[in-house]
DNA sequence: ACATCTATTGGACATCTGCGCAATAAGGGA
DNA sequence: TCCCTTATTGCGCAGATGTCCAATAGATGT
């Protein structure tokens, strides 16, 4: 392979491994894989990164927080906060579509055994819940919510959208992700004392719009 | 190792790869930490199931039900609704202590790549929501409860109730338990239009008085 | 042109994995 | 008592896994 800067070769590494984790799983990305999807040879990897736990982390870190800056970027085009939840929910929701979610179940269920997974895993679901929070209390602030809590109920929220996604993404066709979208929102409704259904619910069309 | 029924071998494989499962995590359970947890040979196993795959779900099956029928049972005890929804989030609250929750972690990660434990995960799944739907509609009987779709209702509790327990369990720290235990039932109030906080809060201790 | 640094190679190593199979032995029925 | 069924053994097989390391080669500075 032709020798490469250490950024670019490790930024290179983290895009394969995504790329394999996204197919295969978190949980059952090797090193061989990432090797062979890069077409290096494996030792190349361990020379980048000391074990496949952080390898592992680097690769979710990638796919959550690109997830996290692009829905982010997306809900500042909003004007209202009620629009930006709109865009949130739509954007979130979305996710399960490309099968991103079971990269969730992996580095939640892998948290506990691989400490750089799981630290990550821990800090991107925190910067969520705090992208929410802080949307929260910008509404709050132009009059539109009520929430004393915003830190809570953004974990309320979330917490019930991400038990709604892990049965889409687990046990397909128990609950549809349009009802996730409708349940979740009319709970966030409910929580900042908006009417019910008064925030537009996005289509499909919407959510995929998002992505691109 | 003294030679037995098929059908006590059988449990005793179930309760052995339990237990091995409570410790090292379902995903991580072998088929030689079977069989050394019961003192004899891995062939053994491999002539009562046909898969590694099968035995875990047999294991999680095992652990699952089990609390589901203690946790039913302990409700059927209660003589209204509210009561036996408060012994529900007690017991289900209860799982964490136990690193119970771990497990379900991994059957939700595992479900798309083991059959057998994603058939043996959904139908658990669904069999808990049913538990808390065929509650809900007893409350509404009763005359205690509003609830138009107790099987919605019961569905989003579940959720919220996974996707914080998920934090706990996943993200130590992030969500103290007796927060999860809070927020569940005050969702429940609002959903079945009971007053806040008018369903009693179990203490620890009597989630583990539920336990034993 | 040379030397130095290090990205990259390719495979070794020890361990683990699910699974299968021939051999053994225990127990129950005739 | 003998026999036949089958529970149980113990190991082998083929493949996968994370990690490490000596050897190689490419680029850069002098």
């Amino acid at each position: 392979m032709t020798r490469l800067s250490p950024t670019a070769r490790r930024e290179e590494i983290v895009a394969a491994a995504l790329r394999v984790a996204t197919t295969k799983g978190l949980a059952n990305t090797t090193v061989r894989d990432v090797a062979a999807e890069m077409g290096t040879s494996s030792g190349l990897i361990h020379h980048y990164f000391a074990s496949m736990d952080e390898v592992l982390a680097a690769a979710f870190e990638e796919a959550a927080g690109t997830d996290l800056a692009t829905t982010e970027a997306a809900m500042l085009a909003c004007t209202t906060a009620s629009e930006r939840l709109s865009t949130f929910f739509a954007s979130y929701t979305r996710t399960e579509e490309y099968r991103a979610f079971q990269m969730w179940l992996d580095a939640w269920a892998e948290a506990s055994r691989r400490p750089a997974l799981g630290a990550t895993s821990r800090r991107l679901n925190i910067a969520w819940q705090e992208l929410v929070a802080a949307t929260l209390t910008e509404g709050v602030k132009e009059g539109r919510f009520v929430c004393d809590e915003p830190a809570a109920t953004a974990w309320r929220v979330l917490s019930l959208l991400d038990g709604l996604s892990l049965q889409v993404a687990a046990h397909p066709g128990v609950i549809e992700r349009a009802t996730v979208l409708d349940w979740a929102m009319t709970a966030l409704e409910g929580e900042v004392g908006l009417p019910m259904r008064s925030l537009p619910r996005p289509s499909a069309d919407e959510g995929r719009a998002v992505a691109s």
